[in-house]
DNA sequence: GTTGACGTGACATACGTATGTCAAATAAGG
DNA sequence: CCTTATTTGACATACGTATGTCACGTCAAC
């Protein structure tokens, strides 16, 4: 039988009310009260039935899910796995809402955040790039008692209280060490292709690319990151462009969003040079593209992971339970065609 | 506000005990109140809280582990992770033990099986091969009342609840893939070896691996599977002449367990072949010969994952509550050196 | 009209925790 | 030692559900 309240009370010699207080870090109690209450508690080795308190408490956990607005499959799939978990035993007791925000405009983010209802609030999820204004909006909500956690991408300067996403740099590892091996013995060069080189995780992602080439396959040569910006044409004109000039490009690498149009690109230019091509995110584009045979692999984190654990690290949070890191361990999946899911 | 059963019983017209008749399939109960207690359910979205039940019930779960037992690395690391998820709030209100079994001796296992105190037991998670031995005793347990679930082995024979686990063959199916993507390009054969082929998860293996080879690589051939059988020496024996007969051998894909030995032996007589080496299962061993560059990849399936999963779906079948397919989908992941974890 | 059987409702108690009220015990200050 | 402030304990109620008891209907069969 697991103890109870009332085995600790009796154990150290006090009232209920008593070990209530010291439980609950309540005023008004003796230290020597105190401390015989916390010894009945190890001794006895007493957890408190959370689902019994928050019955008691009629507890309920508002969470917010604060995510870039605009045409972005990947973010489509982190919204849908939101939408998922909610919905399932999961979230037990939780409210989740999902707020849509411009991430190229920090002010409208600011904005966002602020207007957040810090009164019912109890942890908030974020996927935004950091800026100072947003870290003062972050600094602002955890002021008024909500837990923060980052998502996908860090924030490391805003005093989160987790980071729920993978290691970008570990990531652009692996994408080298998928090309170096899949290009075993060759020699030739590597297109290195993002939409904007501004977000944290592509700049971590190319660290790693490069360190992995430079290190273990120095036969490979990783060209300048394109910057695509979102503009179809622009993509198709530099894609274009690179494939023409360099004869002796082997692979691509997609650092980012905007794989359709690359792909896209890809089909008219570089039909017959039968590229590796490795690209982020398991989206229906990659998805197909990898059933086809366009990409070859595709370095993934599972958006339902990172959804669910989103949800257990908040809760863990607000019952200042401990988090169990090997769950919430998000990792970085390779996917190829054969072991797609 | 979510709707209680007293909610239930006034929007229904009927006392809380029939709403309780109804909501348990106790006997007693008018057909035409039980359509309005339905109904009501229906109108008013109610789900039972399963906290607030099991609190009312003292309900406390009980699971017991099946795994092999004798020196296996693969299920040393389940049997931490199941250790480990044991200790976690995975398992609030459940005790779990862990048997072992030497499956060798399938009169063993049964005799183990048949031991378990049914009456308290309320879910098993099964890693054994499949006899009809071993498909009676699961149904002797299930009669029993209580739940089971296959782990890393499927049982199809045996009406198991669930399996929790990967797809063999598509994990075979990804080692080819691998295996193909690495050779690009080159021609040659690979080896392949187990400690086995009497296990299942082998001969799927082997099916996935072959078909990929033969479909997508055609310059790769696949050479007869050696069976190690526990004994080093035999292992440093067939590989050796293995790698003398055959010049163009280019890679080695070992299935099974038994690495260890297997990587000694590659150590003497292929020091100098520079062989692709993919393996099964992430243990100390495959974890040290990715970091030491002797294996190129391994596939995985993450045992804390399978631990977790498992006792997941057991609860959820004591609940009778539904499955979260998507969180309970075991992944083959692909784990190099740069997404070791 | 009586006897059952069956269906039903009112009520009570319990699970482990939280929280409130209020009187009593204790300690500190003079 | 008395007064006052602080600390404590006894008790009650609640959360949503499960489960038990018991009496009161209703209806059919005798």
């Amino acid at each position: 039988m697991k103890p109870t309240v009332h085995d600790i009370a009796r154990e150290a010699g006090v009232s209920l009310s008593t070990v209530d207080r010291v439980l609950n870090g309540r005023a008004d109690v003796r230290p020597k009260n105190a401390e015989r209450v916390k010894d009945a508690v190890k001794r006895l080795g007493y957890v408190r039935d959370t689902n019994a308190a928050n019955l008691a408490k009629k507890r309920r956990y508002k969470f917010v899910f604060v995510l870039p607005d605009g045409p972005n499959h990947f973010v489509e799939t982190v919204v849908e796995a939101v939408r998922e978990a909610s919905g399932a035993q999961v979230t037990d007791r939780a409210d989740v809402d999902v707020l849509f925000v411009n991430t190229a405009d920090p002010h409208a983010v600011v904005k966002r955040l602020m207007s957040l209802d810090l009164s019912q609030l109890d942890g908030v999820a974020i996927m935004v790039p950091e800026t100072p204004q947003v870290r003062d909006a972050i600094a602002h909500i955890k002021s008024a008692g909500a837990y923060v956690v980052a998502l996908v991408s860090d924030l490391p300067n805003s005093r989160c209280d987790h980071f729920v996403g993978i290691d970008n740099f570990s990531a652009g590892q692996t994408a080298g060490a998928l090309l170096g091996r899949f290009l075993r013995k060759e020699r030739g060069s590597i297109l290195v292709a993002t939409n904007s080189m501004v977000s944290r995780d592509s700049i971590e992602r190319r660290y790693g690319l490069d360190k992995v080439l430079s290190r273990d396959f120095p036969d490979l040569t990783a060209l300048p990151t394109i910057e695509f910006h979102d503009d179809p044409d622009r993509i198709r004109d530099t894609l274009e462009r690179s494939v023409a000039t360099h004869p002796e490009l082997k692979a691509v690498y997609s650092m980012g969003s905007g794989n359709a149009a690359m792909l896209d690109a890809l089909r008219h230019c570089a039909r017959d040079r039968d590229l590796v091509v490795i690209a982020h995110d398991l989206t229906s584009v990659t998805r197909q593209a990898l059933i086809d045979g366009e990409m070859d692999a595709i370095i993934v984190q599972n958006v339902g992971h990172l959804a669910r654990s989103a949800l257990r690290v908040l809760r863990a949070k607000c019952d200042a339970a401990e988090i169990f890191e090997a769950q919430e361990q998000i990792r970085i999946e390779i996917i190829m065609r054969e072991n797609l899911y």
